[in-house]
DNA sequence: CTCCCTTTACGAAAACGTTCGTATTAGGTT
DNA sequence: AACCTAATACGAACGTTTTCGTAAAGGGAG
């Protein structure tokens, strides 16, 4: 019985998204994806990691010179987590107004378009 | 010139949306919102709302004895923000993958559903 | 082995967010 | 006026998050 690793904060959230995106990673490999969007420093990164592993949230590999680090849980449940958070305390736990401001904030191509549609149609069809 | 005021903190969101829903209001009204939820108490609201009031995310109105608050802006704009910057950290910049999350997290209803798909169309149209 | 370069480990400062205790002030009642 | 209640003001404590400097360890090249 493992307890639940704690919701992870912005930082270390966007680190598990880099995580998610490329797989198992090093430092230095995220440290540079990040850096590439704002500067980030090496240090930082790898304090972070060293942080999120004695919280639970990622997997460290030590087999290897440079350690590599894996997301300890899938993508799906952590984003919903999130998302579930913030629809309750700023949307009064409405997620169709999350999504209609996700939708005006940035807009998605034709093919997400469809793609959302399909994920309507699909839900009506459960319903049933 | 005013600048914008910086993105609010989740406790600051919190109180923002019981602004918006019921307009301006005291503090005594604010907090007992809250305190409904979750035992919230008075001078922490109380102290919240002077900093927010500092940030410039609230305006304040002292003609009467008990101030009275109200958010300086509005409720699609803010909440933009913030979804916006969570798709940015966590979703790649991809909303539909923040919608596709929301809308299999917390279930909308057939309105809800009808109002997200006349939204998609709404953006087709636009693009044309 | 020694010299480098890269990585990990660790601590601590700095910034931030949240909560609360206490003092002060305003206004109404007697 | 003296008093009571409810509100504001303020500071400080506390925990958490983020950043960084510095030291130690690993491993390859000469």
């Amino acid at each position: 019985m493992t307890k639940d690793p704690p919701r992870p904060t912005p930082s270390e959230l966007e680190i598990l998204s880099v995580l998610w995106d490329a797989g198992p990673s090093t430092v230095r490999q995220v440290q540079q994806t990040l850096d590439a969007r704002r500067p980030t420093g090496y240090t930082t990164v790898l304090k972070l990691l060293q942080i999120m592993t004695k919280k639970g949230l990622v997997r460290r590999d030590e087999r290897e010179r440079a350690h590599r680090y894996a997301p300890r849980l899938p993508r799906e449940r952590t984003e919903q987590q999130i998302v579930g958070d913030l629809v309750d305390r700023a949307f009064g736990g409405s997620s169709s107004r999350l999504v209609m401001r996700a939708l005006s904030a940035r807009k998605a191509t034709p093919e997400e378009r469809d793609r959302i549609r399909a994920l309507l149609d699909e839900i009506e069809r459960e319903r049933r």
